[in-house]
DNA sequence: CTCTTGATCCTCT
DNA sequence: GAGGATCAAGAGA
């Protein structure tokens, strides 16, 4: 069996169910996005009436690791200007601790124009462009200069419109279509899909009305997590080896599967399992 | 599968 | 001026 075959099914039971409503369609936009949720509701509740809650600040003010981890699963929302919704699971993430981190744009306490989001409240955005070309999409967390990195989603709804804006977004590319599996799969692709550019900078994540995070799904256990090394961060020394990038294991969805790391948590969950007898 | 390379430009030193 | 929290294609194993 091919490796992603065999991801697929490892990671089906925590997908969600297909359905119909898996493309949102562009002639019967949501009035509104959905509420957020008061101080005195749990986060960890859905709504009633079926519409899913909107996750508030509440949710985002938390240490950048917790909070890298509370993400996957969740379900990240983009609302386009003529209404089509895009959805996609979050199952990807990286935290970046802040000014004693040698990997992060706040290291060291810098703190400069562009990196303004990162020092500002908890659900605040943090979108700059790399390499000239792409964007990257942070949620600045609780603590100073500290955020977390979204890498990939699931994509559940408006693939297709996805497919075609990373496509008229692609630079010097034949048209190719590109397969479900590579709409999300990255961090700079995860933003040509969603169309977040520099324009959603310092934006609220809470707040925003063409983005916005709700509660995924609660299923009946909750997905094993791998905790691996960041990417793209090999200049940074101890800081680039640390464990700060956490991904729903067995997903196919996930931008770079961490082999050691998958081993080193297999290994301690057959020693805890152990543990218990 | 892995490795290499070019694209392209903002941001900070 | 240099370099980067990336992507996609192509070559080779």
């Amino acid at each position: 069996m091919g490796q992603k075959k065999q991801r697929l099914l490892e990671a089906k039971r925590h997908q969600s169910p297909p359905d119909g409503t898996r493309t949102a369609s562009p002639k019967e936009p949501r009035l509104e996005p959905p509420t957020t949720l008061g101080p005195q509701r749990s986060i960890y509740f859905s709504s009633l009436k079926g519409r899913p809650a909107r996750l508030g600040s509440e949710f985002f003010d938390q240490p950048a690791v917790p909070l890298a981890r509370a993400f996957l699963g969740q379900v990240l929302v983009r609302r386009l200007d003529d209404g089509t919704e895009l959805r996609g699971r979050i199952v990807e993430t990286e935290a970046y601790l802040g000014p004693e981190d040698e990997a992060a744009h706040s290291r060291g306490g810098r703190q400069t124009p562009r990196n303004r989001g990162m020092f500002m409240k908890p659900g605040t955005l943090y979108v700059y462009l790399i390499y000239g070309m792409y964007f990257c999409m942070n949620v600045s967390s609780q603590g100073d200069g500290a955020c977390v990195l979204l890498r990939a989603l699931e994509p559940l709804g408006g693939l297709e419109a996805m497919r075609q804006l990373r496509h008229t977004l692609r630079k010097g590319v034949a048209g190719r279509a590109l397969k479900d599996l590579e709409l999300c799969n990255g961090p700079s692709k995860l933003c040509q899909a969603l169309a977040i550019d520099k324009s959603f900078d310092q934006r609220d994540l809470a707040t925003d009305e063409a983005v916005w995070l709700e509660q995924g799904p609660l299923g009946p256990s909750e997905p094993a997590v791998v905790a691996a090394a960041r990417v793209g961060v090999g200049r940074a020394g101890e800081w680039a080896l640390k464990p700060l990038r956490f991904y729903v294991q067995g997903s196919p969805w996930v931008s770079v599967v961490g082999r050691a790391a998958e081993r080193d948590t297999q290994a301690r969950a057959k020693a805890s399992r152990d543990e218990d007898f």
